[in-house]
DNA sequence: TTGAATGAAAT
DNA sequence: ATTTCATTCAA
């Protein structure tokens, strides 16, 4: 960090005041701030409805739930050449937060309940004096609203609660095409009927006017029931588009600790879906990672391919399912975080919203924020691109987003021949390319001939069986000399149970499952001492690397609940593997 | 209010 | 080392 701020003529004088508002740049407006706006400036809304901006902001969180994708994808649209602009008039403009203006929360450590972790030091004694140089200087700037007292909370959720359908209501009327006066008298008819509704409930209706802030400690204590009539009022008047879903926001915290234990396989009879075969079945983000986090938390990852493009058979490059938010894609820009996500190519992709995917891990998973799916047309379309957009084959890694820094990752060889007409011709068919979340690279899906046996694989395995012959001995292709394509090992799945086979995969050279064949002798490569490789005995030893017979076995697999198994030592040896070196 | 970005906690 | 959480800030 230079400093930038060098030869500023006026220099910071007096902290207090405005601290110049010329030097502020704010930041790029988001797709709902765009959304908001506009809403707002066309002034649907007369002030005798709701004035305050505050509960404007809350009837424009309705409406723009209940947008459908469409118009939301033009919103991001907007949002997203806004942000263009924004970058190109202040190409080192980074959003700094102040990290706090009032005193962090302390987070609770998610171990069900006992965590007693309470840590001996309790840190933070309250008011530190030393401390309070540095956080005063911050805390001019906060704002009021941090004012809510702990005992206010639950009265105020509770009008909250009141409120939510007030804004949701509005926003349907909105939609249901009402403005102007005729939103007025709209409203106004609701809040009667509401008024009535809750009166019979109890004979003390509530004041009406509550909603000021002033006034809302008066009443607070009586009503609770009329909780339940608003709620019924409410499906009965059925209002399908708005129907409040809560914002995601507010319970991921609950939810998780939850649903931290996965439900029962046999829930799976529940789902609507008919449980998808094949390589459709295959939750492939939990294929794929190796992350403990989510290995224990399969339902953020059970989301299929197929469920969201049935008819893709190439080129479907799978984005993560943040847990967080949206996924961020990363172009190659510096300070776009890359985890958890995976890398896709950017270009002519598409983002499609998870509302098209269905999970059929049920229940579903609680509240789950919005994720979206990267997808790239197939080749087919890819051809008919204009000259300015590059096929995947003639993408960088760097463009794609791959990391090439200093790990010694050797990405670059990795875009250049990727090229789908390379597809192995074994008996497997690669069903899609995609991309995982931890995974840096691409890997090509296959069908699992242990499930669908091809014809030159007749018979049937027992889970645990090796097979051998290898079904696939020594197809070894590649595009370059860097790539293999292999089914994954001759090792029928020691899982103790249930999962049969649905999918195996494959990778590129060095990833997950690959172990490629040598051309001629039947060997089967192992990088150099790795020192991770279960081989033969299942004992872990050092090898000198270079090729070793074909049978092997893993004893210490871990199965991914996909029937699939691998053994630790199969992971990350791409940071290893050499095809020019083990020859 | 939603969404994007962040730093730091948690794992 | 990587994922999650809590927070800020755009109008």
């Amino acid at each position: 960090m230079p400093s930038t701020s060098a030869g500023r003529p006026r220099s910071k004088s007096t902290r207090g005041a405005k601290a110049k508002k010329g030097d502020h740049i704010p930041r790029p407006p988001n797709a709902f701030i765009l959304f908001r706006s506009s809403f707002i400036r066309s002034q649907q809304i007369p002030d005798k409805v709701e004035g305050n901006h505050s509960n404007l902001s809350k009837i424009a969180g309705a409406y723009w739930n209940s947008l459908p994708g469409e118009e939301k994808r033009e919103w991001e649209a907007k949002a997203a050449a806004a942000s263009e602009r924004h970058r190109q008039v202040y190409p080192d403009w980074r959003f700094r937060p102040n990290q706090y203006h009032g005193q962090p929360k302390a987070r609770e450590s998610a171990a069900g309940g006992s965590s007693r972790r309470r840590s001996t030091i309790s840190t933070a004694p309250e008011a530190g004096p030393s401390s309070a140089v540095v956080e005063e200087k911050n805390s001019d700037a906060v704002p009021a609203r941090s004012a809510k007292g702990k005992g206010k909370e639950k009265e105020s959720a509770r009008f909250a609660e009141e409120d939510n359908e007030r804004w949701v209501k509005i926003a349907n009327l909105l939609r249901e095409g009402k403005k102007g006066p005729q939103l007025t008298l709209a409203v106004e008819e609701w809040e009667d009927t509401n008024k009535r509704n809750a009166a019979s409930f109890e004979m003390k209706s509530p004041t009406m006017d509550d909603r000021t802030p002033q006034s809302s400690d008066a009443s607070s204590k009586a009503s609770s029931p009329d909780r339940q009539s608003a709620a019924s009022n409410s499906a009965a008047e059925g209002s399908p588009d708005l129907s409040y879903a809560p914002t995601p926001s507010q319970s991921p915290s609950n939810a998780t600790s939850a649903d931290s234990i996965p439900p029962p396989s046999g829930s799976l009879a529940h789902h609507a879906n008919p449980s998808p075969r094949g390589i459709s079945s295959v939750p492939l983000t939990q294929m794929f990672t190796r992350s403990r986090q989510h290995s224990t938390s399969p339902l953020d990852h059970s989301h299929s391919i197929a469920d969201l493009c049935p008819s893709i058979h190439s080129n479907l490059q799978l984005a993560p399912i943040s847990t967080n938010g949206p996924i961020r894609h990363r172009y190659g820009k510096e300070s776009v975080r890359h985890s958890p996500m995976a890398y896709g190519f950017p270009q002519q992709s598409e983002w499609r919203p998870e509302e098209a995917v269905s999970s059929y891990d049920s229940p579903a998973p609680p509240t789950r924020e919005p994720s979206y799916w990267q997808w790239n047309p197939p080749p087919s379309e890819l051809s008919e691109a204009s000259p300015s957009e590059k096929p995947c084959a003639e993408t960088l890694p760097r463009e794609m987003g791959y990391d090439t820094d200093g790990t010694g990752m050797a990405f670059d060889s990795y875009g250049k021949d990727f090229d789908s007409s390379g597809l192995p011709s074994n008996g497997s068919e690669v069903t899609s390319w995609v991309t995982s979340s931890n995974r840096h690279g691409l890997m090509a899906l296959l069908d699992d001939p242990l499930d669908d046996p091809p014809s030159h694989l007749p018979g049937t395995y027992t889970l645990g069986d090796t097979i051998d012959p290898s079904p696939h001995p020594t197809d070894q292709r590649g595009i370059s000399s860097n790539y293999y394509y292999q089914p994954l090992s001759p090792v029928a799945p020691t899982s103790n149970n249930m999962s049969t086979t649905s999918t195996s995969f494959s990778t590129l050279a060095g990833w997950a499952g690959d172990y490629p064949f040598h051309r001629d002798s039947n060997l089967r490569s192992q990088p150099a001492d790795t020192g991770r490789l279960d081989y033969d005995s299942g004992s872990k030893f050092s090898n000198p690397g270079g090729w070793y017979p074909q049978e092997w076995s893993a004893p210490t697999s871990e199965d991914h609940g996909m029937g699939m198994v691998l053994s630790p030592g199969d992971w990350d040896r791409v940071d290893e593997f050499d095809p020019q070196g083990s020859q």
